[in-house]
RNA sequence: GUGAGUGUAGCCUAGUGGUUAGGGCGUCAGGUUGUGGCCCUGAAGAUCGAGGGUUCGAAUCCCUCCACUCACCCCA
């Protein structure tokens, strides 16, 4: 037999309601907010994530999807959401547009890694992003976005962290800072921030081993380093945040792990416990248009996981609305009365109202007893009799009551019922 | 990549060495003429994850592999 490949999944019919109404809030929100759809495509050329997820990452180092292609092309499957986007805005001349340019997406992601629970080889990710202005009320309404997503769905209770990073000008200055001190306890450090030390030192401060963080919770906070352009950012920021009430927490320790995050860096929590439990985050990556060739242009943007929230939405029992189905079955009894069940389905159909069918052979009974099973509001019934009479007898499913109508008011009455 | 736990019909599950692997849910059919839900009866559906070994005899014990789950790690 075969099987799903590991880490991958059916979304079965009976799951679909929970995807579909996530992602339709989705589109309402960024509908509110004017963010516009786009859609990339499920790969890319390799080094398109190389260079802008960075080469020391895990995501890049070893949790990608890269083949070579029958012309010799190095291809990857989306590892994450935001760079092909960026191409596409540099692809398609986006800053010819009036900016900034807001934009959302809804994607499969692939990364290559151990499954477990709210961790898949293929997850989908809701995503927005804003290119061509550094306004901290950009940032703010980003956040405000992510926020407002998770709160209308009702997940639970959330926690927003948020810190500030530096950009070109105050970020090395603290990287130096940050390396002194950890140099001086470089040797109760794990072995992971022991090549974190010299490769990548941010991320020195978000190692879950307990002597780490221990460590990190004293260590100095890249906030106290901000440049005045980057700590008046910041501060403006935290104004607009107020404003909009979101309880935000500022979180030192904050850093993400893709390299091309600049300044404002945040994520969403659910207070439950839980390990693989960030439903989102995001951040700014004033640089990254430029990396891939473009002129300076500044961005932010946010991505969610979706698997994350379904898992939230049933641990919270929240009852989501069940997709729309037929609400009428059309019974029949006789060759005759099949046939004209058969024209009546489509006449019900052309008209815009749904219709079941049975499979032909079965006793009334039995069509009932499957109207029945599958929840139908009312069945029509047509037998030899009605035929003849050009009339149909309409079953309310749910009193048993039934009346008979001529078959050409069918299709009206059906619409006049609420 | 590391560690732990678990694999019995579509789903849940009984069965820890002894004859045809039992039950529940679900599915299908029937319970006299053209009427569902409750109830009753019946049917289909399992090479007990795969392969090997021990044994007179293995779902059950041992080994290997595979898959799933959870955790580390990483992240959404």
């Amino acid at each position: 037999m075969y099987q799903a490949p590991r880490g991958t999944f059916d979304i079965l019919p009976d799951e679909q309601s929970y995807w579909r109404y996530i992602e339709q809030k989705a589109v309402e929100l960024c509908q509110l907010y004017g963010y516009q759809r786009i859609d990339t495509p499920a790969f890319e050329e390799t080094r398109l994530f190389a260079r802008s997820i960075g080469e020391s990452t895990d995501i890049v180092e070893k949790e990608m999807y890269t083949f070579e292609d029958k012309g010799g092309k190095q291809i990857t499957l989306r590892p994450e959401g935001t760079a092909p986007v960026c191409r596409a805005y540099l692809e398609h001349g986006m800053h010819n547009l009036p900016q900034p340019v807001k934009l959302f997406y809804w994607a499969s992601i692939f990364r290559y890694e151990r499954p477990q629970s709210g961790r898949y080889r293929e997850h989908h990710q809701f995503g927005c992003e804003v290119f061509g202005d550094d306004a901290p009320a950009l940032d703010a309404e980003v956040i405000d976005i992510a926020w407002q997503f998770f709160s209308a769905l009702d997940v639970g209770q959330l926690s927003l962290n948020l810190n500030s990073i530096g950009c070109r000008e105050c970020r090395p200055g603290y990287l130096v800072v940050l390396q002194d001190y950890y140099s001086r306890y470089s040797r109760d450090l794990c072995p992971d921030c022991k090549t974190r030390l010299k490769r990548n030192p941010l991320r020195l401060l978000d190692c879950k081993q307990p002597l780490c963080r221990q460590v990190a919770g004293s260590a100095p906070q890249s906030v106290d380093s901000l440049c005045p352009q980057c700590g008046e950012h910041f501060g403006r920021l935290k104004r607009y945040l107020e404003l909009l009430e979101l309880p935000f927490v500022v979180n030192h320790c904050l850093v993400r792990g893709l390299d091309y995050y600049t300044r404002t860096v945040f994520e969403v929590q659910p207070e439950s416990e839980g390990a693989q439990s960030t439903l989102g985050g995001g951040g700014r990556y004033d640089y990254l248009i430029e990396e891939l060739g473009g002129n300076p242009t500044p961005a932010i943007g946010f991505a969610s996981g979706i698997e994350r929230v379904v898992l939230n939405l049933k641990r919270q029992r929240v009852a989501v609305p069940a997709l729309p189905r037929p609400r009428i079955f059309v019974a029949h009894l006789g060759d005759e009365a099949k046939v004209e069940a058969v024209r009546l389905a489509s006449v019900l159909r052309r008209a815009g109202i749904g219709v079941l069918e049975p499979i032909a052979g079965k006793s009334l009974k039995a069509q009932l007893r499957q109207a029945n099973t599958l929840n139908v509001a009312y069945t029509v019934i047509i037998g030899e009799q009605e035929v003849e009479a050009g009339t149909v007898i309409l079953r309310n499913m749910a009193t048993s009551e039934q009346k008979n109508l001529p078959v050409a008011q069918l299709p009206e009455y059906l619409q006049s019922l609420d």
